[in-house]
RNA sequence: UGGGUCAUCGCCAAGCGGUAAGGCACAGGACUUUGACUCCUGCAUUCGCUGGUUCGAAUCCAGCUGGCCCAG
């Protein structure tokens, strides 16, 4: 009997070409749509599970839409507002993944019977001599999204199968328009899928109740610029919206909940050599250890930096990097490699 | 009130008689499963005001208005 997989299909090209595929590989493939969110967005909006329907068709598989609205609330948009109020910059996209995309879709497969979940992310998932599962970057580096990915955990990655890491984005749509689906020139996704226009900060105003006060921006010396609508507004790094003329670029160097204080300086001041990072997932390694070298990214679009650990702690670990980096960001996550190997991650702290 | 000095896009700032550089900010686009960064495009028919000289002035002259600095 063949193993069972649910795939989660967002009504896009890639998780229709990932049902394909494993539908072709011999799967018993049911596909999924969860509706996380009432919004016009590809990836959480209600309006994806009317594609992903027409596609199960199409391939002639079952497709079912689970509903979790509540759980994303909780698990996505609280966390993205908690983070924005204490000066964090949070990227959703992580906290969906292994929430909801990941946690919460795992279970709803057990109930179903499945051996397996399965996605169109762009990443391999390879089981290690050493007994681990990893995630490794996919073949094709533009479109890689092991980053992603980072802290799902080793029972999560043993029940997923993930097709795509060998293809391009090309090839995708190609499969999509050779197997006739209409959904093969849909846009990528993009974005913060549940805010519109990309007005964050409107979303937070609108539908989360949030609210700040405005505050100063000082230098690096503590001295009065000017003055800025409240923290949310920024992030590290941060050099458009400002409002302010100096002559030069001015960016966020920091930012300080408590003071209200968004400190300005020069693209110089933003580099530095050192990263403190907490919530580490240990992923193709048991654990880490001072003196471990890995390549790490800062940022979703960074392309890796060498690094060492050089402490490790209860809460978290500290980097030293071989060359100075771009705006450490409080908030975003910082992944480890080695090579293509994702060897885990953390949550930036400082 | 005398003497000096300056007045060019939201901010800074080139220009020095030949028909308005540039940077910052801002707007739009590209890139992007987060926020950013980056890249591309746009952005003063006009140079505090009023006259004058000149073929021609932001650039020279006069007066006015305003800012700053000395003197008082």
């Amino acid at each position: 009997m063949s193993k069972k997989v649910m795939v989660g299909m967002s009504g896009g090209v890639d998780s229709s070409v990932a049902a394909y595929l494993l539908k072709e590989q011999g799967y018993d493939v049911i596909g999924c749509t969860l509706h996380l969110f009432d919004a016009d967005s590809s990836c959480c909006g209600i309006e994806g599970a009317y594609d992903a329907k027409v596609v199960c068709r199409k391939l002639g598989i079952d497709h079912k839409i689970i509903h979790f609205n509540e759980l994303f609330s909780e698990k996505v948009i609280n966390y993205f507002v908690d983070e924005y109020r204490r000066g964090f910059t949070p990227n959703p996209c992580i906290a969906c993944n292994y929430y909801i995309k990941w946690q919460a879709m795992l279970d709803e497969a057990r109930k179903e019977g499945c051996d397996y979940i399965a996605t169109g992310h762009y990443a391999y998932i390879k089981h290690l001599p050493n007994g681990r599962y990893a995630f490794s970057k996919a073949k094709s580096q533009a479109k890689d999204q092991s980053y992603v990915l980072y802290n799902l955990s080793q029972e999560m990655l043993k029940s997923t199968l993930m097709p795509l890491g060998d293809y391009e984005k090309d090839d995708v749509r190609r499969i999509a328009e050779d197997i006739g689906l209409m959904i093969a020139d849909k846009p990528d996704s993009q974005d913060i899928c549940f805010v519109e226009n990309g007005d964050y900060y409107g979303f937070m105003v609108n539908h989360c109740g949030y609210s700040e006060k405005p505050g100063h921006f000082v230098d690096k010396e503590g001295n009065i610029l000017g003055d800025h609508q409240g923290i949310s507004h920024f992030t590290i790094g941060q050099r458009k919206g400002l409002g302010i003329a100096f002559g030069e670029p001015r960016y966020v160097l920091g930012i300080n909940p408590l003071t209200r204080e968004v400190v300005l300086g020069s693209n110089e001041d933003l580099m530095t050599t050192k990263l403190k990072c907490n919530m580490v997932n240990a992923m193709a390694v048991e654990s880490f250890a001072i003196g471990q070298r890995l390549s790490a990214k800062i940022r979703y679009s960074h392309k890796g930096e060498n690094a060492t650990v050089s402490s490790v702690s209860e809460t978290g670990l500290e980097l030293s990097f071989d060359a100075p980096v771009r705006a450490v960001t409080p908030g975003q996550a910082v992944v480890f490699y080695d090579g293509d190997i994702v060897l885990g991650g953390g949550h930036i702290t400082q």
